[in-house]
DNA sequence: GAATAAATAATTGTAGACAATTTATGTCGC
DNA sequence: GCGACATAAATTGTCTACAATTATTTATTC
């Protein structure tokens, strides 16, 4: 029953979960270019089953779909990058306020577990899973809250935000760094919600103060988009 | 710049549109057959274009899609209903708190002008227009948010609430009642977030509470899952 | 030599045909 | 007459070929 896995069951599903890890673990960069036919080539699938793969990335906002032109990784402005980010304030601040009251003990040592990991894969330096792993804390946070719908808002909201930093973050490393998780955690174990929300908030919000989101150098690997 | 038009350009889209709108004005009833050939020839498209339509509204929860079996309307369960109505406390609670430090002298004409129009349409015993602008004033609060995101996220959920009232509601009559929803108004007008968020958090109690939960008479049209 | 315009090539969008699966009908045996 | 099995019909799932659109290249003219 573990909800990070993302059902591979039928190939259809399957081509749309390898290029939605791809873009989560930012081996994809925004603005790329997603031809239909390389992609069915490469999955060795029909050129339609990419196709509604593509349609469902673009439904989950990470793909663009441009009419006669194809599909490209999103580039999200910086207005959609601050959305996301109050979006997710909104609602993992809630519900961090409703694991203090409702969590129990296994719900604690699962997330005690997953930070640890968090730990592990860093000290190892595993980039790839600490990516995954960072974001399936929050992901993990909304899976106990007992909200199957939350929970695929905010799976949808965390990948959204590693597109996001894919093509926002100048400076520092990727993840959140779990210490600050443990930090959350913590509050939750002590039942403390109004600590436990100003810590989830503060915890975004150096996030997103991670990234260079002043409109001013909007970065583009297209040269259509760079030469007007 | 009315949020309430759901962009009808191409051709996909209005199929979608036509659809979903007859869910959420209930003339679709929860459990219902959609034959493919059906609704292509209906709206004189062809049944690729169909197929993406329902594709579309399975995503957003409307529709269910059956292997080898077909589209129905979809019937969510009682858990899935109460799960629904835990998301849109969790966000609209948020979202009228955050209204009354931020919404400005436009905003709350807008409002009114809105719950002025509900008045309006119940007196003249329009239900249908009573029952789109009654989720219209819990949209125009997404909006006037100013969260692209989260006014997605509170479309697909007022439309889930449509379908949820036309399963499980017994008493009384369909709409929201736009008496609560002008409260709601005067405290976001006075500013008073602590009495916002309870006057929400109370009016979605109250939806919920017309509705019958109980899990003991799920009702349904469909002889197959009647009769086991 | 540079800019414009036409022609060619590449890619996406659409439709129709075919295959796989399920549902309904009819028949045979008991 | 009732139930199980086989056959037929209907519906969905998938693929391949063709049409429409866009991008690139080439040729022509100023």
């Amino acid at each position: 029953m573990n909800s990070m896995e993302t059902s591979a069951d039928t190939p259809q599903m399957d081509v749309y979960n390898r290029i939605w890890l791809s873009i989560a673990e930012r081996k994809l960069k925004p603005g790329t270019r997603l031809k239909e036919e390389q992609l069915a080539e490469i999955f060795s699938v029909s050129r339609a089953r990419v196709r509604q793969a593509l349609s469902a990335l673009e439904h989950d906002g990470l793909v663009t779909l441009v009419p006669h032109r194809g599909a490209f990784v999103s580039q999200p402005s910086t207005e959609e990058a601050r959305d996301i980010f109050f979006a997710r304030r909104t609602i993992e601040t809630s519900l961090v306020a409703r694991l203090c009251a409702a969590a129990t003990a296994d719900d604690l040592a699962r997330m005690h577990a997953h930070v640890e990991e968090e730990r592990a894969a860093r000290a190892a330096g595993d980039t790839k899973a600490t990516i995954l792993l960072s974001g399936g804390f929050h992901l993990l946070i909304g899976e106990l809250a007992g909200s199957p719908y939350l929970w695929e808002v905010l799976r949808d909201l965390v990948s959204r935000t590693s597109l996001i930093m894919a093509m926002y973050q100048t400076r520092s490393q990727a993840d959140c760094g779990p210490d600050e998780h443990a930090e959350v955690l913590e509050a939750i174990r002590n039942a403390d919600a109004a600590r436990a929300q100003h810590l989830m908030d503060h915890h975004l919000d150096h996030l997103e103060g991670k990234l260079d989101l002043d409109d001013t150098t909007e970065e583009t690997n297209d040269l259509r988009d760079i030469l007007s």
